[in-house]
RNA sequence: GGGCGUAUAGCUCAGUGGUAGAGCACUGUAUUGACAUUGCAGGGGUCGGAAGUUCAACUCUUCCUACGCCCA
């Protein structure tokens, strides 16, 4: 029985819903306990986060994936949940905070974190609810959050796991420190943004009595951060450099300090830069910090001219001048900072070598400095100029987790689809630096380390472990720091699942199949999980690692805030349906490649769902209902059989298209199949065996048959286009035990005669020609014609004795008499080897007709021509593949029967 | 500087060693029975440029050009 569906089709009056059924009725992950399992974790989004298109893209494609294997009756599993996000967490609730004229550190540390939870559970997971909206089935009953009491104490874990491994550890070195967010970031999170910046040249004076080979009583250097010469330690030379070579070892005097420091020789100087010389800031800058270590001086007794606010402060040696003290790094809010007054007090003291510039006229004009582009690090989360400082950091030692991955994905054991970003990984790993893991901030993992009054470290899960090992007498502090958020994201393919402790679950699910996230965390994240599997499980996180590209504006460029071009999915979903933003992002997604926001094209999709909303209402209102078998009915009539034969090619190749993770592919083949075969064709083909006075039992069969097809195609569809699939299926049929979410997946059984199949598609090429012929020659497409066939081939005489109430409601033709035609003017139309001939007498255009039999005599001579030169060119029938050289015959023969036939019409015309 | 990727119809994109496809747009046409969010028919591309391999190159190789991304 059928529920008789609303004439039109509403997306948003059925998705909400289909959701509420599914997931009330726990049909995201039904009982399947002896089934294969397939897992697939979610990229937890930051608890903060709202839905954005790369969410949308990102989660559809796992949301087909997940749908997919649960049909093919898997024990689908897709894991769900957000990460704490701690710095961008911690900011969302410090401005709120100071929107009251309030802040952190009005608090004590732990009623600061719980104000962080209240945050959380109230406006916490925003995106949980849109991810509904979009259609994702994952098991919502399992949702995690990294700072879960289970998830923290595995993060806890593997923190102490690797400090007792030794590949953990605290140094002291320099490190990336944002000073606006207060806290060390990992070189990742650093961006790297050229801008305009300007380029110093000071005289640093030699100490008494010293002097350069030309006599010179100082050293020119050149910096883009002038105030860092407050904290110079020393002066670079390159050794092999004769202008400096009587110099190594004496001193300069820094101007403004009064500091006297060395000058050295290392290979870091380039005597083809500027002068050769380069000023050594080893507390402020990476590559002098190297410099320095080389020269000598210990990371500890380097110095530090700026506070964590990057504000200049005294050095160890006291040298600094008060007037400097407490200034901004530089220019901040048009009030100027250290490096403005350096080079102002530098320029007033003579240091200052100025930079000669020509105008365009030629003449010379003295600038304070040269400008330049210079690569400047950026904090991704506060938008700041990096500051490179030394603190102590805890560290991974990330080269050594590396190892494994990296013979993983070499091996093959772990498959990086699109292969082509093997490259990027391996370039990566190889190369991977030390990781900082502590972060200077409240919320978040606080890392499981307790010192003494000695500064004695003692790492352990629980304080009470911790002084256990430190002994009764020791008052012992806790390490004030958080971990890295993608240290503990890193655990999601199996803390999720009860790890450490040794669950059914993650015993069934883990490895995970197939993970799918953005290239943009390969190695924020998909790495990280790589390392820690191996580190923690012994075990690679999942089989296949699928990476998907950014989702773009209309016109390429990348979306953003500050740009205003971001696209709402939620809007899209508005106005076109989810199935409809589902589909497409499913249809663009071609392995990796970046996808440009299309909206003609969602909208097409949403047609789409309105075409097979229509042909279902076609269907019930013929009494096609919902099938009774899994299998194919029995057929006889020829387009029964032949859609049957087409739904089973739809199934193979759809199953290798999801099977190569070719969402593009997979999309157009259902899209493809259920517009131009089902609804063009078989619906047209089956509506004479519903007319009055037909075969019931024909009409019986019908029913049964196209049930099944318009079944399999929401089978089929139901990954991409789910709710209205889950709709459709509903009104063909009672099946309230049975929905489609849980139906089973199609299996390509079919046997289905040749014969029945040759027939039909002799049918279409012949309508298609006729229309087209028609068309050509201005006769109306509804005109009935008479037809005459000479000669038939053996599926033109089956066809004509079995379908000829297709050929007369398709192509129109009627009567068709096997038989030479009468004398007269006549059009040719062909199909196969077969040729129509419809006598015309007083309709048709005979210019017309000699016009269109012309062009197709060209196009066949040109192609007669052009495989007779092929043929006749020994090199190619000897060396070619026999195929090659059939098919070419083949198409040979063809052409020049066609030549003949249509020379021999065009004479018969006059 | 190192690495990767992309250049195919007006636009957005698939594609295969045997002379090209889709969606949208465009043109013509059709309207009382599933659907104008539609049907039918059609026009439109020397597959970025050059050279090479091959019987045959849009497809493989090299170089060039343009654009994009990542790393330093």
């Amino acid at each position: 029985m059928t529920n008789t569906l609303d004439t039109t089709f509403d997306p948003a009056a059925i998705e909400a819903k289909w959701y509420k059924h599914w997931e009330e009725n726990g049909l995201f992950r039904p009982e399947r306990p002896d089934a294969e399992p397939f897992t697939i974790v979610n990229p937890p989004p930051n608890v903060t986060g709202s839905l954005h298109i790369g969410h949308a893209l990102d989660n559809t494609l796992q949301d087909i994936v997940i749908r997919y294997e649960r049909l093919r009756g898997k024990d689908a599993l897709w894991v769900v949940g957000t990460d704490h996000a701690g710095i961008a967490t911690q900011m969302v609730v410090e401005r709120q905070m100071e929107e009251r004229q309030d802040k952190r550190t009005n608090y004590t540390r732990e009623e600061f974190v719980e104000k962080v939870w209240d945050w959380k559970r109230e406006s916490g997971g925003t995106i949980t609810t849109q991810l509904r909206r979009l259609g994702c089935s994952m098991d919502w009953s399992r949702e995690q959050f990294t700072m879960d009491e289970h998830f923290s104490s595995a993060v806890l874990k593997v923190f102490v796991d690797l400090y007792n491994d030794g590949l953990i550890y605290r140094d002291k070195r320099l490190v990336n420190w944002d000073p606006k967010l207060r806290t060390a970031i990992s070189d990742l999170e650093v961006e790297t943004q050229t801008i305009a910046g300007s380029f110093w040249h000071f005289k640093y004076p030699l100490e008494a009595g010293v002097t350069l080979a030309d006599g010179r009583d100082y050293i020119e250097v050149a910096t883009t951060r002038p105030e860092t010469m407050l904290a110079d330690m020393a002066v670079a030379v390159h050794p092999d450099d004769d202008r400096y070579k009587s110099v190594v070892g004496k001193h300069v005097v820094l101007p403004l300090t009064g500091r006297r420091i060395p000058i050295v020789a290392d290979e870091h100087a380039d005597p083809e830069l500027g002068s050769g010389a380069v000023k050594i800031t080893p507390g402020h800058d990476f590559n002098d910090f190297d410099v320095g270590k080389r020269a000598g001086f210990a990371p500890a007794d380097m110095l530090n001219m700026l506070d964590a606010d990057a504000n200049v402060c005294q050095v160890a040696d006291g040298l600094i001048p008060e007037e400097f003290l407490g200034l901004h790094r530089f220019r901040r809010d048009v009030v100027d900072g250290a490096r403005e007054l350096v080079v102002q007090r530098l320029k007033e003291q003579g240091f200052l070598i100025p930079h000669i510039a020509k105008t365009k006229k030629g003449e010379e004009v003295e600038h304070d400095a040269e400008p330049r582009q210079i690569a400047t690090p950026f904090g991704d989360r506060g938008g700041v100029v990096i500051e490179p400082w030394l603190t102590d950091q805890w560290y991974v030692n990330a080269e050594e987790l590396a190892k494994k991955p990296i013979e993983a994905v070499k091996s093959g054991e772990v498959e990086i689809v699109p292969k082509s970003w093997e490259k990027t990984f391996f370039n990566w790993m190889e190369n991977i630096q030390p990781w900082c893991v502590s972060r200077q901030l409240w919320w978040g993992h606080r890392i499981p380390a307790w010192y003494d009054e000695n500064g004695e470290v003692y790492v352990a899960m629980t304080e009470e472990e911790a002084q256990a090992k430190a002994g009764d007498g020791a008052a012992l502090k806790r390490d004030e720091d958080v971990l890295d958020t993608w240290f503990s994201s890193g655990l999601w393919p199996f803390a999720t699942l009860g790890w450490p402790d040794k669950t059914e679950l993650l015993d069934k699910h883990y490895p995970n199949s197939l993970l799918i996230s953005g290239f943009d965390i390969l190695f924020f994240w998909d790495a990280r999980m790589m390392m820690w599997g191996y580190y923690n499980l012994g075990e690679k996180p999942w089989d296949k690692l699928y990476l998907h590209g950014l989702v773009r504006a209309a016109d390429g460029s990348k979306m953003s805030k500050s740009k205003g071009n971001v696209v709402d999915p939620l809007g899209l979903i508005d106005q076109y349906g989810a199935d409809a933003l589902r589909f497409f992002m499913a249809a663009m997604e071609s392995q990796g490649r970046d996808i440009k926001m299309d909206d003609k094209r969602v909208e097409g999709y949403r047609n789409f769902a309105t075409k097979l909303w229509n042909a279902t209402r076609f269907c019930q209102s013929n009494g096609i209902g919902a099938s009774e078998t899994l299998a194919a009915p029995e057929a006889k009539l020829a387009a029964n059989q032949w859609i049957i034969g087409e739904v089973s090619q739809t199934v193979e190749a759809l199953d290798k298209a999801m099977a190569e993770l070719r969402f593009d592919a997979a999309a157009n083949l259902i899209y493809h199949f259920t517009w131009d075969r089902f609804c063009d064709w078989y619906l047209e083909l089956i509506k004479p065996v519903f007319a009055e006075g037909a075969s019931e039992a024909a009409a019986a069969e019908t029913r049964a048959v196209a049930g099944w097809a318009l079944d399999q195609i929401l089978v089929m569809l139901h990954p991409f286009m789910p709710f209205i699939t889950e709709e459709l299926w509903s009104k063909q049929g009672d099946r309230p035990h049975y929905p489609l979410i849980t139906a089973k997946w199609p299996e390509p059984q079919a046997s289905v005669s040749k014969d029945a199949t040759d027939a039909i598609d002799w049918v279409i090429e012949l309508t298609s020609n006729v229309r087209s012929a028609k068309n050509e020659l201005g006769i109306a497409p509804g005109a009935k014609l008479a037809a005459f066939v000479s000669s038939p081939s053996d599926v033109a005489s089956r066809t004509i004795e079995r379908s000829a109430a297709a050929i007369e409601r398709l192509a129109r033709l009627t009567p068709l008499t096997v038989g030479e035609s009468p004398a007269g003017p006549a059009m040719q139309v062909t199909a196969g080897s077969d040729v129509f001939v419809i006598p015309l007498e007083g309709v048709i255009d005979i210019d017309a007709e000699k016009t269109r039999l012309s062009k197709a005599l060209e196009v066949s001579q040109k192609e007669a021509r052009s495989l007779e030169g092929r043929l006749s060119n020994a090199n190619f029938v000897e060396r070619a593949k026999p195929e090659a050289v059939e098919k070419a015959r083949a198409d040979h023969a063809h052409h020049t029967a066609e030549v003949e036939r249509l020379t021999a019409a065009l004479a018969r015309l006059g």
